[in-house]
DNA sequence: ACAATAACTAACAAAATTGTTAGTCTTTAA
DNA sequence: TTAAAGACTAACAATTTTGTTAGTTATTGT
């Protein structure tokens, strides 16, 4: 639970509104989240199948994070008719559509510095 | 200190050769890092103008900030020549300027979605 | 001589995130 | 009847991140 009267919580909620970059920040934060995202956009729209592709994450953390991004309105839960036990596929939401092409710029970046090289300075000044 | 042997920093490495999405976000992750390297873009690119935007943050805490975009080549300090004591002026590399026009995206993401409004889903099945 | 400025650092404490353990519930397969 | 699949939850512990306190260094202004 966050402590409303902390500094740490002050200080989240004095830059969300300095711009909404940080709220945005904030919502793909999170360990395993926009891998999340981006399997599920990818075709990876159930638990066990999210669970596959990251063996690493426990059943526990993925709820929480699947949880997380429900909150943020980046996916939405649906249950599948007809199945027993019901079957439960995770759907992006369009917010969470939007963000597919922004994570994948995100990667792209990674990939082009990603050995450390390229990387050079010259001050404006 | 990071622990080496821990889930933690095992999960954090499996992520990372996954995809360097999550590596990408690991960079920019932190509490006021992302509003650091935007405002160096706009121009206040010393140590006393970024407090001065972001009045919360600690002396302590911006100087860590600044240390590890440093350590991430997102930025370097370059040593304003003829001054006493020698100025410091943060430069954002080119990794680091290629960096701004995403942060961008994700600020106009988090504002097309800022209200709860313009949510919907529908299955792709 | 003393305070102030600029740009830090180390050591520590508080708070938040991440991971673990042990459960739930329903139905089908062996 | 026992186990397994699928999709969770609560309570707790480990780890990491964030913030705090108290310093440093060198020079200029009063």
């Amino acid at each position: 639970m966050r402590k409303k009267q902390s500094t740490n919580y002050v200080n989240e909620q004095f830059l969300f509104q300095v711009c909404e970059l940080n709220s945005a920040i904030a919502m793909i934060n999170g360990r395993w989240k926009s891998q999340i995202v981006y399997s599920i956009s990818q075709g990876n729209n159930r638990f066990h199948l999210i669970q596959q592709e990251l063996p690493n994450i426990s059943e526990t953390v993925l709820a929480r994070q699947l949880k997380e991004l429900e909150t943020h309105a980046i996916l939405i839960k649906k249950e599948i008719p007809n199945t027993v036990p019901v079957g439960i596929e995770y759907v992006l939401t369009n917010k969470g559509l939007d963000l597919v092409p922004i994570l994948e710029s995100l990667c792209d970046w990674g990939k082009l510095y990603a050995d450390g090289k390229r990387i050079s300075a010259h001050s404006i000044s």
